[in-house]
DNA sequence: CACAAATTCGAGTGGTCGTTCGATTTTCAC
DNA sequence: GTGAAAATCGAACGACCACTCGAATTTGTG
């Protein structure tokens, strides 16, 4: 319940309009406020994604925007804080690249988010960085990825059990428990990508994957 | 080169016999020290396994062995040495206990050690914790974790491809392919399940992914 | 026992951390 | 233009970091 939002997006405090007389008579941030913030949480982004949430330290960030560490905690109340931004900010340009859940279909989906991922290797690396961290105690994003789990699992979990009511599964493999293991041979991988670029294929190893969950199509029926 | 070894075997600083006479007469470490080594490995595996390599300090070490600081480091010069020590005794261990490469089935292997593995989930913590950090820069388990990958790899690669020799990978399967798949698959579950141990089974998981890759024995040919 | 080496530790090194405080500068509604 | 709020920053806080130094204590051997 602070004054600035931070976490959440800013809404709340502009003077929305007449307010009577006997207030403090507040003023919204500056014109250039709202891009600072995005500049912060990039630049935080990109300390957090090579160094991680523990390693890298405000002054790092603050550096890459070129402010100083005391002005950028006027914008973002704690560390912690600051980490949340960024997460909520990833999420929110995601949500914008990545298509609609259930538009095409999940092959598609999964192997263009990751052919994608491939021209963003920082963002592969603070996941794989938060997802060790997460599981220390005390960390703050921690809950994040715990969620991004869950929202992941349902999604795919989903898009499985339709493929299934389609008779596109694979005999014998439960929906809920291959969606579990695609999130985590999705994850491993990446690390072991961002470890060894060289010798190992994301995209080539979620088609394996793919492939031995789901049968091709058949065509609508042929008796 | 330093006087003592930390990170390998101490093996090269005893007495070793007649030595001559104009030597500054070394003497070798008194009777507990083996014990106090290893008792302050299993401290920083505590640590390093809850806050990670770069979260948890020295001092936190030191508290958990019940000795100061400096004592700390008449033992190992340095923190990161100490990090490999824990990661040397973990490999020594773990070899003690696994079985031979080539005993019993790649099967059993793989989901007896993960059996074993849901009871020292201190051990898995690690794991996931040093490969996140070993994605960030400067960090002295990188190395570690990176061998570890190609180990792993070459390790399943050769059962998985003894097992094609005997036509028992479903068709289309790539032998070295399916073994990066298989460790990925097994350090992202271990993730989920750290996070979330009631919702993930990890030896169900990689049960389900060696049932994809690997097709039942028919017995000694049936024509 | 005596002596030297191994061990222990308190104190301190220089450094970085996240965060706070107070004051100065910049912005902008009136 | 004026004044008040927003933005910026230098300085400093207390805490912690890995690591060093020198002196005390403990150990084992001759």
């Amino acid at each position: 319940m602070t004054t600035t939002g931070s976490t959440t997006s800013d809404s709340d405090d502009r003077p929305a309009g007449p307010t009577g007389s006997a207030r403090p008579a507040r003023r919204g941030p500056y014109a250039k406020s709202a891009e600072r913030r995005v500049a912060i949480v990039e630049a935080a982004f990109e300390v957090f994604s090579s160094k991680g949430y523990v390693g890298g330290s405000l002054r790092d960030v603050a550096d890459v925007v070129g402010m100083s560490q005391t002005s950028l905690l006027h914008y973002f109340p704690s560390k912690s804080a600051l980490l949340l931004a960024v997460l909520e900010r990833r999420d929110a340009v995601s949500d914008r690249s990545a298509a609609p859940p259930d538009c095409g279909g999940l092959v598609e989906t999964v192997l263009g988010q990751a052919r994608h991922n491939e021209s963003v290797p920082g963002l592969i690396a603070l996941y794989a960085v938060l997802a060790g961290e997460a599981v220390t105690a005390d960390n703050p994003g921690s809950g994040y990825v715990r969620e991004r789990f869950d929202r992941l699992r349902v999604e795919y979990g989903d898009a499985l059990r339709a493929l299934e009511a389609r008779g596109r599964l694979r005999p014998g493999v439960d929906p809920d428990r291959a969606a579990s293991g695609l999130v985590a041979l999705w994850d491993g991988i990446q690390v072991q990508w961002l470890l060894n670029p060289d010798r190992i294929d994301v995209v080539q190893q979620l088609q394996d994957y793919l492939d031995l969950v789901i049968v091709p199509d058949e065509g609508p029926d042929r008796t």
